[in-house]
DNA sequence: CATGAATGAGGGTTCATTCAT
DNA sequence: GATGAATGAACCCTCATTCAT
């Protein structure tokens, strides 16, 4: 690729049909992404795919990366919203919390959401690996890592009023690193999901147990 | 890159000569695919930095790809002699193993192998996570996965006599992935290794006493 | 060369502009390869003769080969065309024919049509020899020269019917074989066509009598 | 190819051990002449066919067409020299010529020479129209062309001594015209040789009946 | 606004030729 | 002399981006 421009939205859409052209452009990416991978996405085949022509791609996206970083940038806020369930923690004690905690990830780690990996989450951790190659990308990942494990923090900061900042930080980190792998392993289609589910609450459990 | 003859290394350096200049190349490329990303690792760029010409490259590898393929296997394998210090597990029953673990663990997590992740950790890992993006290492990666899945669940298989091969087989998926992320955690820099080994090692117990 | 896509043209020419940039890319090879010969025939130089981009060619032609292959395959149907002069022969007798040879022949090699090989024809026959190395372009080569030679036996059919396919192609195939040479000994200006007409016209029908 | 320097040989072979790696550098380049090509023909492919390194081919030749030069033109003085059996002629009338030209050509056109063109003659063949491609080698065929043709001539005047040179280098053009057609159908296995050979010499004897 | 032809730098790769050993 | 590693220009081709229409 090699971009170097601003990489922001050229416009903002205002109006009706910018929407419409720019989710237009985003899902012909997704489709090609899936298609033909990171390396294989280019801006004939998004025009292409989307129906347009490659000028009216930069009427509104600057450049190629700013239409993967657009994706991105969704998809990552998708993960935000998706962990706010098990962050939306009412006032408790410790071991209210931790007697409750396996129906919390119970509720977390739904069946449904792992039985059958969606084709969305595959893409989702297909865009995931990809963006390791785009250094532009970083940034984000990493500002997405920053909130992600704040968000878990201060979840577990209504519960673990004791803990330090650093420790509560440290923590979420880690448990969002697990969350991750185990994504992975089941995307990746290694395993099936139901057997891994347990071993990987109890790992939940004991790194949360540290902190009691 | 789409290449597609063989990938091998051209001529063996059994020369010392030849041995310096793959190393060389080696080198350069690794410094390359710091500064730049896969994405903008080129045959032209690694012959420069190498102070070589990109004719020159050609004569030790037959493509861009057997290059990296040369990196990424050399990384790998590091990784497979890392695990068998865990894996050499001699006879012994499963309360004896369980007590043993932790002892276990903290030779295996040693702080000096953490405390300060080299710039060559950190490479390795930027590698792998890029790596993705590359069909053809694809399939090296997941045969790295298995191998070392199998020698963790061999390694277990000793002691956990009892458990049905694919139990072992989850939990080494399920371990191997938590070690990854650990290790990406620490090379990110996000956490010190000391005060997140003890909710990681506390992890690898839970995952382990699923199979008692 | 050794290109292995389709070598079709990349899109019709059906718009004005388009044709004209065809033209002007097959003109522009045309002048290299008279230049430059086949060995010095690259896309670059193309691109630079017909003032435009490396990328463009590319617009209108998939590979280099593509380019080439148009050049030929015009140049054969010429050919053929030129050829279906002799072969519109209505149904006479072997003796009518032969006395009406002559004529016919006289009316096939025209002293116009020799008499200043144009430098197109010279380019032609370039290429014409030039084309033995590439052999995707023999395949066409050998399909014209098989077209050619049936058309001819199928028109002397009409006359000798009593002779066998076997022998009408194999005299065919020797008077587009001495036809060649003809052209070929004109194109290359070692002798001028009119005094050079009577020795072959009297190859031809001494060749032709032999199916009597 | 692209060759521009002086393409002689760089050193007489004076002494017995150049001559033999001369040679051995000229098989080499006809083997891969044979089963690569003139596009596959390469230095190194002639240096690992025939056992020695890079740098030794040019301690024998300047460059790469040098070679390809030597083999050419050795390739055509085997014509010259087998032309000479035709051109042999003791003094005699034009009638006495004529009675035996059929003979003549017999001696010439002897079912052996093509009945089973060796892979010496395809070699010679496939070499011939190689040489098309190469600029610089077109001057040498021109040089050859004027050596046999006048050859031809020459023999020829010993006969017809009333003909003008004009014409008798006219004919001679073009009995070597029709010639070299006859061969190149032969080699290129399109008809079997014996049947052919009755319209060719044919051809030939009516060619040279021009002259009486 | 939309188009898509045109651009041209840059991609991976080859190979004739040289030169230090 | 012989070697073959090293060179680097040139090859064909792609694709993000621009701009005249």
């Amino acid at each position: 690729m090699a971009v170097k421009r601003n990489t922001e939205s050229r416009k903002q859409p205002s109006q009706e049909r910018s929407k419409k052209m720019v989710e237009k452009i985003l899902k012909a990416t997704r489709e090609v992404l899936l298609k033909d991978g990171v390396d294989g996405l280019s801006t004939r085949k998004i025009a292409a795919q989307a129906g347009i022509s490659t000028g009216s791609l930069y009427q509104y996206f600057p450049n190629k990366l700013a239409v993967v970083k657009a994706i991105y940038s969704a998809c990552l806020e998708d993960v935000i919203s998706d962990l706010e369930v098990l962050v939306d923690i009412p006032p408790m004690s410790i071991g209210e919390f931790m007697e409750t905690l396996d129906t919390r990830l119970d509720r977390f780690y739904t069946p449904e959401k792992y039985s059958e990996s969606s084709p969305d989450r595959a893409f989702e951790l297909e865009l995931f690996k990809a963006m390791n190659i785009f250094k532009e990308l970083r940034e984000i990942d990493e500002q997405h890592e920053r909130n992600v494990v704040n968000v878990l923090a201060n979840g577990l900061a209504k519960v673990f009023v004791d803990q330090s900042p650093d420790n509560l930080l440290r923590v979420s980190t880690y448990l969002y690193g697990i969350h991750t792998a185990f994504d992975e392993i089941l995307v990746a289609g290694i395993c099936e999901s139901a057997p891994l589910l347990i071993p990987h609450k109890k790992a939940m459990v004991a790194v949360i147990q540290t902190l009691e």
